[in-house]
DNA sequence: AGTTAAGCGAGACGGTACGTCCCGTCTTTGG
DNA sequence: CCAAAGACGGGACGTACCGTCTCGCTTAACT
């Protein structure tokens, strides 16, 4: 029953009760511990299940496009509030395994592009592309975790072009 | 009472309850919701108290080293598990304002380092040093809180290389 | 669990804590507060359960003799511990249904004797039978809850005698 | 700080707090520990004060009449919520000693007229006096504090009627 | 007049019990 | 024969008062 992501949106990672949960559902409470072990386990699947997420693959441009079309969509689906208390939840559960699968995708899709970047010359060889891409992501993750600054449209502008000086040109 | 850090150290900020707090502090547990209204105020004080962190001016030397040091150190301390268990207990709770506390000497001295750098024309003079210093610490801050990767001690130098070489020439 | 009666009988009424009866139960608190809504509840119904009372109808010989039993009866079943300490609660916490539970049979017993005794001839047949019934048992329960007095066996002789010169002879 | 009989009026002696006596006295807490052991020595004192009871002799006339206004005015008396709920405390705290101070007039003051009939032989000589007290007091001490049964105006007539009959021939 | 001390208000303190909430398990029951 | 309904033992929550304990601050009373 994952409608139980209507609790989590309305009442924030906090106040979910998986006595409110079943309530809801109109099910009882063993049949969710029979099939979920915790909390964020069913919000994960529940997650995966209703949010589909399937962004089309963004058909390439400029570089510089595509990163900072990356990191806008990486800034927008943080903002969601589902997202956001899935995955606060999933931090409090200590489930990075859990964790990764919801945000690899989004990593491995930046990191491909500067792969192909390589190929293209478009920046230098010898990078170390996974670093370049916690590069970009890492200060995004942050901010929104830690709410250390808001998560403005314009931070995938300046985030973008100080990433790229750095890939460009070398030392 | 401030000794509460041996329990969060020892139960990790998930086992950690306000009655356990007072028995072992001798304490009524009224006296301790007098003074604090949540747990995690509680021990952001309590850390605050015992937890000097003093650490000194670092004596300047070559960006590069400097740099590499303060990602280092931020490593470090994001690493001691009372640190972790306190802070991770905030972003539990939301304290945004109090993790900013916590958080912030480590960024301002960075920001700091890259001003002086400017200045001494080691790197541009056009630079937004508040988004440089997030992106040598963002990464640092997302593999640590959601564990997606391992905080080893190669990464501050990958990391430092990679900025430096954004900060340096532009393009 | 009934066994609370165990405690008030040890404790008295003011020590008893439904958390020391939960405990002693090896029972969750809630399981008590899902039952009886109140120590003065539990207790009655404990009371009720465990204390038969079932005293056998007294088969029938004079009336003063009858009476004099009746009442020393009931200087008996006030005397224990038990039935003190609960019928305090019960007072305390103004259960006066609960309270005329316990304490009808008594009464009601004496009025039943005493209107056999008018159809016989023995009393004037006039007569307020229920008041008479207090009369008889009202100065017993006043000596027990105010502790006025001691209540001695004798009393109950005193008593019977002079209510009996009432019942009897009119002016 | 008498003042704190209007407390009692208006909680009730379950709802009274030494606290909110204290702050509705503009008083240290302290100071009332300091001057009485207990709410109920410390309302005993309060009611003795402000309540002056001072009823004045009855002049003497017939004694029915003068046995019923006794219970009659018993019955007012009883019937003050003040009266009560201080009694009612009294008795919970086992205050015998005190109770018996706030009831004795009363009793007293009817042991003194049947004394006084006996001599005038209005009532056989050989009675016990105390015990004919009690049978008049009884009763209606028993319906205030089990509330058995309603404390109307016309028991006091009923009650010493029953007795009267008790009290004047023997058999 | 100056010093001392008693009594005061205020309120923090270590505690105890409250009644509520939710956990995760176990039991009953009706479709 | 499953699953809803929900009771259960457990245990933390945050609150309310308890009775004790300093605190300074009057306000006498006695040098």
């Amino acid at each position: 029953m994952a409608a139980a992501l209507e609790l989590v949106e309305a009442l924030g990672h906090t106040g979910l009760t998986i006595e409110a949960v079943a309530a809801r559902a109109g099910v009882g409470k063993q049949t969710i511990y029979r099939w979920w072990p915790s909390k964020g386990a069913l919000l994960f699947e529940a997650f995966l299940e209703f949010e589909p997420g399937g962004q089309e693959p963004p058909r390439p441009s400029a570089l510089a496009d595509d990163l900072r079309r990356a990191v806008a969509d990486a800034i927008d689906e943080v903002t969601q509030r589902r997202f956001d208390q899935v995955c606060r939840l999933l931090v409090h559960e200590e489930r990075a395994d859990l964790l990764a699968l919801l945000m690899a995708p989004r990593r491995l899709a930046v990191e491909e592009r500067l792969r192909r970047a390589q190929l293209l010359g478009e920046i230098s060889a010898d990078l170390d592309v996974v670093a370049a891409a916690e590069l970009l992501l890492g200060p995004v993750y942050q901010r929104w975790l830690l709410r250390s600054a808001p998560l403005c449209d314009s931070f995938a502008d300046t985030l973008v072009e100080l990433v790229l000086r750095s890939l460009r040109g070398g030392p």
